[in-house]
DNA sequence: TCTATTAATTGATATTTGTCATCGAGATAC
DNA sequence: GTATCTCGATGACAAATATCAATTAATAGA
């Protein structure tokens, strides 16, 4: 974190995703060679929904924010990007644009992988197509899931989601900085900023969260994932 | 539509996919070999969320429905399922289990393809892979729009996006038979089908539709469209 | 044809969720 | 240091949506 301009190697952007790992050294060389990387402030916008896709591109550190711009200036929040995951919206493949608009949180500093050179592996590289095709399902399969809680769960069900999402998937930690606003908790659970801070309150009074305005800290976990469960 | 037994080739149950275009002589030989066929009366099981995806599957005549059994056995529907579309959840690429159901609403013939076949394939003929990614992209794509749709829209707009679903993609007419019911219409557009029931007769009494309990004709599109992205 | 069952419809009502107005605290800009 | 801004917080209220109960219409079997 200390050496932010310190450059990193295509090596420690892809750390952690397992489909490198699947190429040919001269595959890797060739990404090697057809790679940017550029660095980000917090809020810094680094893909543009609608824009054309040609890039994949992973984090080198950081993290940001990957969300849908939808009707009315509202917006969809759909996950929190962390390095070692392939950031490469579906519209790649389908109106060869950005699907959805990537934003730093903190400050981030991104490779991107020239999208050419992405597709030409996949024609080349068997393994590697099939490992592209697991993590495009996999991203699939949890927009499934995540499209099925939130149309059927209600509001404290879909945040107690998004808690255990930070403590399992983001910090793997129950405490934590709470790193979006209230507002962005809402865009993420689909519901007014209002209603994300009375159920905090809520959760709070009831001794399942600790939480202020930027620190959240899961106290009873196993209620946390029965208000979950059960909607 | 009349001969309901007699034996559908694998080329009429891919009709229309392109992938399988794609293929050698000798891979579509393959396929061809390792293909099972089965018919379904209305309303039964041709595929079961949770079991092992052993198969990719492709209608050969009739229509079905895919859905996601969900919380509280409340399902939701996906899509209407017709000829010449690929059915393979992204759940074969990650837990190897089918991700939703899927039940024939008309009498049905399906075309069973084995997954392993289907796995080589992409592993061994690279415009093949190319190709299922961007089948399953194209997916991917639609599920993240529709979750905006209906975690963004009221009640109305999404009811009017049904509508149009039907007669744009599903009959290409503006004028069919209501193949869901009310309950399956709420299932889809995520309401109680009192709502369903309730904005239907709004539509008609303003004279966007005409409805009767299994017709809908759509009388001023340019209406329904608006209402759909009003939202 | 008659009956049993399921689906559609309707009105009344309860619940959930969103909006508006307001205020205070902390951060930022000048 | 002061003005400005954003964010968090809270209460009152309005809008959207679900549920319940009852009735009618449609459909499938016997």
């Amino acid at each position: 974190m200390s050496a932010v301009n310190q450059k990193i190697g295509i090596e420690d952007c892809t750390y952690g995703w397992k489909s490198f790992k699947l190429l040919t050294k001269e595959e890797q060389n060739l990404v090697n060679e057809n790679r940017y990387e550029a660095t980000f402030k917090p809020g810094e916008t680094i893909i543009k929904q609608g824009s054309p896709a040609s890039n994949a591109l992973f984090l080198g550190y950081g993290m940001a924010k990957s969300y849908i711009e939808g009707l009315n200036g509202k917006n969809f929040i759909m996950s929190i990007v962390q390095p070692g995951r392939l950031i490469l919206g579906p519209g790649a493949y389908v109106d060869f644009r950005y699907t959805y608009t990537v934003a730093a949180i903190t400050a981030v500093q991104a490779c991107f992988i020239d999208f050419d050179i992405f597709r030409q592996l996949v024609r080349t590289n068997g393994i590697f197509a099939e490992s592209l095709l697991e993590d495009v399902s996999n991203k699939s399969l949890m927009t499934l899931r995540q499209m099925v809680n939130l149309s059927q769960k209600k509001m404290p069900g879909r945040l107690a989601d998004a808690l255990l999402y930070f403590s399992d998937e983001v910090f793997k930690n129950d405490e934590y900085e709470m790193i979006l606003t209230r507002q962005e908790l809402g865009e993420m659970t689909n519901m007014a900023k209002e209603c994300v801070v009375r159920i905090l309150k809520d959760l709070e009074d009831s001794s399942v969260i600790y939480s202020d305005s930027s620190k959240i800290k899961i106290l009873d976990k196993e209620r946390l994932i029965r208000i979950s469960e059960k909607g």
